[in-house]
DNA sequence: AATTTGGATGTTATGATGTAACATCGATCC
DNA sequence: GGATCGATGTTACATCATAACATCCAAATT
């Protein structure tokens, strides 16, 4: 169990020493991410606020907060789900190492796991053999959990 | 260029030998995905079948038509993009081989690339190890073309 | 040929995700 | 206190997708 206002903490002075600032609704919208285990959408990111929080948060801003929390590198978008998950290293200092995300279609959980080096440069080689450019090297893979398989 | 038209006819028996029909207008969205280089959305399927068949397509209808596409082995959705491709391994037999798929974020344009079975391997050592089952191992890679770069 | 039957398609309404444009709030700086 | 600028609120709307029910049509049966 990983201590949400550590994270926090750190969070809030990471945003500070880059001028940016982590305000009460931003701190509401990641801590509901840091709590779940599962992925989130925007919606349910709502309904956590009002009930923990008692906090109406409207859509467009959460949509903002999420921006502005991907930006900052303490959240991830997994696309294929359209749902939020914080970044598992948000704990330590690790950056910049790719990632894995292996996403249970029936529940939304989800586990992020470095993506190996060597991985990582071979499925880029494909790409550049095909002349794209890889944009962000995210891996969503569409699994079930134990619990749900 | 491959040829449509023998892609029809061979999509056509597969279907028969599996019971199903390929109707006029699945052809007509078939068509509409094996001409174009880009991934396409519903919409823009009714569109393309509007414009090049005269022929108006419910929503409803395209996304029936697209589900059985996609049970039939002849398009793929890609999740990421929320649009759809026709399979790359259309045109022969080969089934069953893990795909790669490079799409431009930009004009959506996608290559279809198979994935080396020792990349699979570890992928899906991965997901072992985390406890989960892997679904469907498609790799949406967030890309741009050289075009659009 | 008429009938039946089941899959394919049409219609309507609605849900879910996401954003554009513009208004307002509120903390910090002078 | 007033100016300033980022954060948030409001409204409207675009896009993707499906549920529920009605109808059509082609193949099989009589």
């Amino acid at each position: 169990m990983r201590n949400t206002d550590s994270i926090i903490r750190r969070a809030e002075k990471q945003c500070a020493s880059r001028g940016t600032r982590l305000t009460k609704k931003r701190k509401y919208v990641l801590t509901g991410l840091l709590e779940s285990d599962k992925a989130l959408s925007a919606y349910e990111l709502i309904a956590v606020c009002k009930e923990k929080y008692d906090e109406d948060i409207p859509a467009m801003s959460v949509y903002r907060i999420l921006d502005f929390l991907q930006g900052e590198h303490l959240v991830h978008k997994l696309n294929t789900a359209s749902k939020y998950a914080s970044c598992a290293n948000i704990e330590d200092d690790k950056v910049g190492c790719y990632s894995q995300f292996l996403i249970c279609r029936s529940c939304s959980k989800v586990k992020e796991v470095g993506l190996k080096p060597s991985m990582m440069a071979e499925l880029q080689a494909t790409v550049q053999d095909a002349s794209f450019k890889l944009v962000n090297p995210q891996l969503e893979m569409n699994c079930l959990c134990d619990d749900c398989a």
